[in-house]
DNA sequence: GTAGAATATAGCACAAGTATAATAGTTCCA
DNA sequence: TGGAACTATTATACTTGTGCTATATTCTAC
């Protein structure tokens, strides 16, 4: 449900193609959520159907027509009864196949884990960058769209961001230094 | 492929039923993974047919027969395997259904945000506190199994909750924090 | 002028997880 | 003795997301 209504906020923003949405997911929300462009367009076609958006043929400035989709009042509603629903469970989805790697270690020993750690700590630092410059790119939406409505919310979102890779970072460095500590050496 | 290597993996520490291993992830590894009973039976008939498991019939000590499933040879060298795979991108799911919904926020504001925030930060300390029931069930298999050689790598591993919560808790005072300051009430 | 990159949409097979219902044995206790 | 709670397994339909392929247009660099 999280992308149909994901496309419908952004939606609401500013009518926009599915290659369009595709940019700005990969670029802004990306560090909680993704989505294939076969996704978005599959689930675009839901939103029409369930009579959230509604579609236009037009001219690209660049390539071949674009079907631009825009948000209907009725989704316009639907978004915000999303968005106050309080009987559902929120998901916050930890699953996390590296934790689960982690956790079954002992059939490769603390050598190897030392060494996939360190692997990994060096990711935590490169998705800390990738999260300056999902940062640094909203100066460029503001002058595309108005979304000084959003600053806030988006603002708070990123922080977010920063929190969780500071304490995955945290951890990995905390582990690598309890494992050699135990005399562990990377192979 | 988690789940199947997951369950693989507690297999290895001890032949179990499927209703057995369903308990222990609710117990253990829930934090970082969860799995339906229905999933699990699946994934153990998809285990057996890959030769990485055999099962037998025993009668239960309380109830019905139980299908016990126990790791082969060929599961053990799959698990190392899967462990050391390098080649594949190895996830770690920060898809936040939460997150979108404050990432949307503007339709609602920010009294409103500012009340979904507070019921968050009462759910991540509850987190908290079903992190330290997961700690405390670990003598518990000390005292079933034979689990001296993964208690090294289930505290890293549980470590890692304890930051990622921490920085839950960390986000959501902050942002409650913030909104007060812009004045904004809960309503 | 043409190859290739970027723009733009659509379709299908597959994987992984959810939800739910059906079935049935055992234990416990009112 | 009857029913609730727990133990235990199976089956099936559905949802969500991935990966890959096909198709077509327009712009840019050589």
């Amino acid at each position: 449900m999280s992308l149909h209504f994901g496309l419908l906020g952004l939606l609401k923003i500013c009518p926009m193609s599915g290659y369009d949405l595709k940019k700005i997911f990969d670029e802004s929300v990306n560090f909680f959520w993704s989505a294939q462009i076969s996704q978005i367009y599959r689930e675009l076609k839901a939103l029409e159907r369930a009579g959230c958006v509604v579609s236009t043929t037009e001219a690209s400035s660049a390539g071949p027509n674009k079907r631009i989709y825009r948000i209907t009042e009725s989704g316009k509603a639907r978004l915000k009864e999303w968005l106050l629903d309080d009987t559902r469970e929120i998901g916050e989805d930890d699953r996390n196949e590296f934790l689960m790697r982690v956790f079954l270690s002992s059939s490769i020993g603390g050598n190897e884990l030392l060494g996939i750690l360190r692997k990994r700590l060096a990711k935590y630092r490169n998705d800390l960058e990738r999260l300056n410059t999902s940062e640094s790119n909203i100066p460029k939406y503001q002058e595309k769209f108005d979304i000084e409505s959003e600053r806030l919310f988006w603002m708070i979102s990123l922080r977010r961001g920063y929190h969780d890779v500071q304490s995955h970072i945290r951890w990995a460095e905390e582990s690598i230094r309890f494992l050699e500590d135990q005399g562990y050496r990377a192979p």
